[in-house]
DNA sequence: TGCAAAATCTGACGAGGCGTCAATAATTGA
DNA sequence: TCAATTATTGACGCCTCGTCAGATTTTGCA
């Protein structure tokens, strides 16, 4: 590790400065509010010193995304680290990853800031890639699971699909449902009264499809999830609390 | 109906021309591109009169997004049209959604400027209404079919699962897919060699996973997606060439 | 046809954000 | 102590947005 001198140090505290007033205004107002004029007259320091840190306000969302993300990720590593068979600890990431669209709203939300292509394109490939592999361990934690229930013989293989190819599809699940949640203000009125609960189901079922063993029906598989929550979320709101 | 002036047609059809001068803009060059004054200069009109068709640029795109959703809500219902089970139809949408993804590219890239916050907020509750009742239909051509499996014996039903909660599993898993696959340049890096295959799958062993019958083997369903391709393609780009 | 009222079109303008860079201030180290 | 280095500043040029008073065209009626 190498020493930083007290001037390197200041500097690094302002950018988590920048980042903590851009993220209530983010959040708040969106990201054309978020202007390079405006942090700078709340830090009270000239916009120029402000570019010193961020080459443009796509960057500081950017920086903003992968703290999130760091979040996201040490949520999937405890819940992969739980006891039991693999269907099971699969199971335990669902529930980090409900954790953190309904308690971490304001992480989940920069993700979503990070994703408009506007955002991501005008920022810089380094930043670029430190999100891709911070979004690569994520994956990983899951496809290792289903290796270790491949392994275990619970979860039959299928002919070419990577277990990566099967995370895809609980990935593309959840994220879908997240996404059309967060995004359509009625979906009630569509007819879908809880969304969290049929994605359980969603995911369940996927999981039936594909064979895992044991099984559940879903009444089964429900209540099995009420149960690892009450386990889980207490250490999930602990990450949440370190994280702050 | 209405008759319409002279008048009143030039300027319907100048409202038709701005969004085909828009409409290359926005796909090549993105949405900051997409200027006003750029787009009265290619019209050869005033800025005041572009704005006298749409009163801010977001404006535009929800226009393009809603003729794309009328193109996706089309396909929809040819597919929701065709012969056989319940089931085999509800296949056949999900290839729709296929064609529509990499066929239509264009429109599918609109709609996804459309659920950028950034636009989507800044545009009128008129073009957003519209555009909701377009997504409703859509999901209500998918629902009918979950309905008449049912009513079929086919499909279980699940206490306190409603058909439109079953298509949205169905949805997320598309939609979900389909954003990832847009988004994520390096899906292959991360192990995810054909998406599309894999998408197709998951959708497959969701349906089996609400016992949907008749339970088809992944093999098998592959097989019969394909054929179901060759006989529904042709009528898709009948829809397509028409819309053009 | 002629002409006034209505409808339409125009483009200069003010407001405001972006990113830059020459000038100024602060810090370092010899 | 002071010159060299480093950090900070904010005015500036450029761009886009959306507006609106005035110019132009169309309409409808005598």
């Amino acid at each position: 590790m190498v020493e930083l001198s007290r001037k390197q140090r200041e500097i690094q505290e302002r950018t988590r400065e920048i980042l903590r007033v851009a993220k209530p205004i983010l959040l708040a107002e969106g990201f054309q509010a978020l202007t390079m004029d405006r942090v700078a007259s709340l830090m009270e320091y000239a916009k120029g010193t402000i570019y010193g840190h961020f080459s443009n306000k796509e960057e500081i969302v950017l920086a903003l995304a992968l703290e999130a993300m760091r979040l996201r990720q040490k949520l999937f590593q405890k819940a992969a680290s739980g006891t039991g068979l693999a269907r099971r600890r699969i199971m335990a990431i669902g529930l980090a990853s409900e954790f953190y669209t309904q308690r971490c709203t304001e992480e989940f939300q920069v993700e979503q800031w990070m994703r408009h292509s506007n955002i991501w394109d005008k920022s810089s490939p380094d930043r670029q890639t430190l999100i891709r592999n911070c979004e690569a361990g994520c994956m990983q934690i899951v496809s290792e699971l289903v290796r270790e229930g491949q392994a275990l013989g619970d979860l039959p293989t299928l002919e070419r699909m990577s277990p990566e190819e099967m995370v895809f599809g609980l990935w593309a699940i959840t994220f879908g449902s997240q996404i059309l949640t967060a995004s359509s203000p009625s979906l009630s009125a569509l007819g879908i009264i809880d969304p969290i609960r049929s994605t359980r189901i969603h995911c369940c079922q996927l999981l039936n499809g594909f064979g895992w063993q044991p099984i559940h029906s879903v009444e089964e598989y429900l209540g099995m999830v009420d149960e690892l929550s009450a386990e889980f979320h207490p250490q999930f709101e602990q990450i949440q609390r370190e994280y702050r």
